[in-house]
Formats: structure tokens, C-alpha cells, sequence
DNA sequence: GACTGATCTATGATCGATCATAGATCGCCT
DNA sequence: AGGCGATCTATGATCGATCATAGATCAGTC
């Protein structure tokens, strides 16, 4: 491979996968638009191999549709697959609250350095890291490493970039929730979990 | 590749996969031995890559864990490990049952059906998949594509499988409770999902 | 012109080989 | 003997090429 490797050594498929998300995020590939595994390659100087791996990542992340001997095509996400997002998300952050709240034995610094984080962002990009940070953080005290990684999964920040995208799901005014939800963890309210249930789902267009 | 393929022609790395997961799940993997990709490749007939592939769906599945470099091993279970799917189950289907209620609208007919071959299954592999069919029935009535995707990636079969071998996790006995709760879903009960949370939390050991 | 089948093309799936890295091994110096 | 590199080995990561399949295209028959 001589063409001017345009890439760090660090993981050809995690770079390239990111390519490929920062691609669809930001509209470069139109939603139903092949990807086509030859090309991707012959743009970024590598092989097919790597970018077939990246390609299964983002199947896994639902970012992809792919038909066996058909390839790969980026998905059409209709308002239904943006809003189908929001029952799961709700379900496993219940539960993680309601596992993380004995564990937390009223230690909300963690929580309450995110809400902090998030006031005093500024860009948008920024206030989505931060809320959903605030979220992760949650999922990451209930010690379950598979709900953390079920939750990963759901490649949260992703969609929510793309639902962004596609209408104005302003994030902002949500920072009380956050603090009343801190509040709860504070005094090991067993209710946490329906208040985060309910707070993911408020989102929900 | 000459050497006999071995396997007939239907998406090699789906083969693969199978290949691996019977072998972890009947032992012959012990826990924390190596996975060496070239090793799998000779003694099936089949190059490098698409066990790679297979190993990358065995990753996903939690069934093995990968170094960078240094290549992969079968996870070593702990009753952790296995205690730690449900909750996420439970979190998972009592959400898919809340949804299910109001599509269902008291058409039960498949769950019926699902509780009659559990009852006339024979060997224990044969009631455990029924009496999993039953719970990924409730999932897919949920109509959540994305649920369903995250149920399935859990590998609930493998896991199962895995849990039965370390011990006695009996699932008989519980044919009652889907009695109770496909009773709740005819009566659009909205206490469903919670009876589904508590259910699925029955069978943690 | 319309239908049927052979051929061509694009591309995913798979292959065998090479590159790169982590440990293991060996040899030298003190 | 003990420490410290150089070298060797096993193996994952990547490569370039080939195989196989799904559609598209074209030719022949009626």
C-alpha cells in the first residue's frame, strides 16, 4: 500500500470506522446510499479487510443495512427507527438506576461534576457530550458490565447526532431533571429508576 | 483451499461461528484458553478471514475477549458474568411487555402455542428453546425492532447453555408463571411488564 | 417486438502471502 | 549469577489477488 497512508497507525478499522460514522453523521453518505467496500478502501490507501471490519461495526450499530453478496448500504432511518431509541434507552437506565443506587450509598460528586460539566458548556456538540455523559455515568455505577456494554451498543451519541440533525431535539431544559434525578440518588430514593425512566422517555419525539 | 471444505457452502463465517459456539458451549474451549485464528482456519479448510469474522460476532456475544495483537480467549465465566444477564433481560422484556400489551390486544394465540410445545418438548435443550421462544415472542410483539436487535444480541441461547452447564439452573417449574402472564396479556393487563421483570428475575440464581 | 438464455460487469466473499508486534529465547557483558 | 539487548517465534493485522454471485446486457429464436 503506497498511496499516502492519510492514516495514523492505530487500528486501521477503528480509524476507518470512524470515517465512515463521521461520514454518515455529517451527510456525506445519503441515507440508502451504497458504500461500496473497493472504494472506501482505494479513498483512504488501505485494503478491504479493514474497512469489512469496520463495515460489521457499523451493522452493529444499526448505522448500516447488508444484504449477503449484496453489500452494505447506509440505512434510511425513518422517524420510527430515531424514536425507537428512546423505550430501550429507558428500560436499561431504569434498571441501572435501580442497581446503581444502592451502590452509590448517597455519592453523587460523580453526577453532580457532569451537571456542572453541562452548564457550563457552550457549543452544542459539547452539551450533547455532557447530557449524555450524565446518562453514561448512571449505566457505568450500576456495575453491570454487560448493561454498560448493551448500552454502549446502542451507539447513544450517534443517533442522537442524527436525530439532531433531522429535527431541532433541543437538549437544553433538561438540566433540572438531571439535578432532581441527582437529588434522588443522593437520598437512595428507590424511585430513582422510574425517574429516570421517565426522563430518558421526555425526550422521545 | 483443498484440503475437504468441511462445510458446505452457506456463508462461511456464519458456519464458522457455529462451529465455535458449539465448541465453546460443549467444552472443548476450556475457559481462558487461546482461539488461534490460523489454527480454527487449517483444521476447518478455510483461510484467515472468515473466522476473524466469526471471532468478531463471538466478541459481540461476549463469548470470547480480544487483546489488541495479541488475539483471542474464551471469556472465563464467573457466576457474576452469568448472574449479570438478568436484570438486563428483566429490564429489557418487562419493556417489550408494556409495549406488547397494547399491539397484542389480547390476541395471545403465539404465546399459547409457544407454552403447548414447551409443554410436549422432551430433552432439556428442546425445553429450553421453547421456553426461550416464549419470551422472544413477547419481544418481537413489542414491535421495537431496535429491542428486539438488543434482546437477540445477548445471546440469551448461548448463555442459557452455558449457565445449565455450571450448574442445575432448572427451567421447569415455570411453565405456571407463562400461564399467569399470557393470562395477563389476553386481559391487556397493564401490570404485565412488571410481572414479565419479575419472572425473568425468578430464573437469577 | 417479446421472451429466454448466455455472457458480461460490478462487487462481495474468500484466499494465500506478507507485514508488524508481543513475548520468549539466547548470548554477551559485568 | 544477574541484567540487558539482539534475535527468534508465534500470531494478529493487513494486503493484493482470486473466486463466486447478483444483476445488467446482449443475442437468438419465434
Amino acid at each position: 500500500m503506497k498511496a499516502t497512508p492519510a492514516l495514523v497507525r492505530t487500528g486501521l478499522g477503528d480509524q476507518i470506522r470512524q470515517v465512515l460514522i463521521d461520514g454518515i453523521t455529517s451527510g456525506r453518505w445519503a441515507p440508502g446510499e451504497r458504500i461500496v467496500e473497493r472504494r472506501i478502501a482505494a479513498e483512504l490507501g488501505v485494503s478491504q479487510a479493514p474497512v469489512r471490519e469496520a463495515l460489521r461495526h457499523l451493522e452493529a450499530l444499526r448505522l448500516i443495512e447488508t444484504l449477503p453478496n449484496r453489500g452494505a448500504r447506509v440505512r434510511d432511518f425513518t422517524d420510527e427507527d430515531l424514536a425507537e431509541v428512546f423505550p430501550v434507552r429507558a428500560g436499561l437506565e431504569e434498571t441501572a438506576a435501580d442497581l446503581a443506587v444502592h451502590r452509590m450509598a448517597g455519592q453523587v460528586d460523580a453526577l453532580e461534576a457532569h451537571i456542572a460539566r453541562l452548564a457550563a458548556a457552550t457549543d452544542p456538540g459539547e452539551v450533547m457530550r455532557h447530557s449524555i455523559a450524565f446518562h453514561r455515568e448512571i449505566v457505568e455505577a450500576s456495575g453491570n458490565r454487560l448493561l454498560r456494554s448493551v448500552w454502549q451498543s446502542l451507539g447513544i451519541e450517534v443517533w442522537t447526532t442524527l436525530s439532531l440533525r433531522r429535527r431541532g431535539t433541543e437538549l437544553c431544559g433538561k438540566a433540572a431533571e438531571h439535578t432532581d434525578i441527582t437529588e434522588a440518588f443522593r437520598r437512595c430514593d428507590p424511585a430513582v429508576g422510574r425517574m429516570v425512566h421517565a426522563h430518558v422517555m421526555s425526550y422521545a419525539p
